[in-house]
DNA sequence: TATTGTTATACTCTATAACTATA
DNA sequence: TATAGTTATAGAGTATAACAATA
């Protein structure tokens, strides 16, 4: 018997009244759903990022977007927007946030006055050295915790998704 | 050409104005995270069982606790929330919630006075036999689209994470 | 008319802390 | 002292709507 799925384990007449701990239930329907153990990991994987980069005061959302300015220098809020999936009022508080600490700025679009082109400050760019090197040890230490074979396997298959 | 990643396809002396309809930016160092993309598709996923369920007002989160507790009715807040993950100020709230109502029941514990006892009212039961309707619509729609295979190989590696 | 960026509101979810009543 | 459940607060993320400036 690996794992008890539905017992009636109760804790009557048990010799310990050490209570609840370590109890798990078992998880009915929910066991054929995908969204749920995709949402479990996520969950534990964006911890683990959070935690690994709180020093730095970095969430998923802003490392994600110093990344798409990094490699898309001089686009617009909304071209970076529509890539990310972040909807644009949200990425103006988000932006705001960023250009305050200096890592980023925003000036205005020659070719269209209604833009404001992104760009990494030299501030930004020394932060994001750092913050790329601690999301790099994130990134490995989720690898070696998933394996590495089932890392690359659910990279390929996630990816065709974007 | 399938897609573009990087390209710097200006607007500038381009045939219309249409603006940055469709243009999709490199995503550089995003694409070597596993994180963004398991963000990404259950993003996805979530806001298709998000509008599948609409009509029910039914939430991923609730509807994982009335599986849980159809599947170990009698349980406590404590139990329920280890198994999920939800945090118990988080799941009184929800709990409240599910009791407004008239899907679940909680009755005092007969062995322990602090702990209340889970279960789902008959009106809980035919609400959750439609909700389980509609959540296996989903979840064929989304084995449809990644592929039966997929969904199979995804649900097998990530279940194992829980 | 449509789009860019901004402000504002509301709701969900997460993370705490503090409190009560029991154990 | 530790646990079960509750209340309250603060922050992130999401979803809207409305607005000004510009296309």
């Amino acid at each position: 018997m690996k794992r008890r799925r539905t017992g009636a384990s109760a804790s009557k007449s048990g010799g310990r009244t050490t209570a609840t701990q370590g109890e798990k239930l078992g998880l009915g329907q929910l066991e054929r759903h995908l969204g749920y153990f995709l949402r479990r990991l996520q969950i534990r994987v964006f911890q683990d990022f959070i935690q690994k980069l709180g020093a730095l005061k970095v969430r998923p959302a802003q490392y994600s977007v110093l990344l798409i300015i990094e490699a898309n220098p001089g686009r617009s809020q909304a071209a970076i927007g529509q890539t990310l999936g972040i909807e644009r009022a949200r990425l103006t508080r988000l932006l705001q946030e960023l250009e305050r600490r200096k890592w980023i700025a925003r000036v205005a679009s020659a070719s269209d006055a209604r833009s404001r082109c992104l760009h990494l400050t030299a501030d930004g760019e020394k932060a994001l050295a750092k913050i790329k090197d601690l999301a790099e040890r994130h990134e490995a230490l989720l690898a070696d915790r998933l394996g590495h074979k089932l890392h690359t396997q659910l990279m390929d298959s996630l990816r065709d998704f974007g």
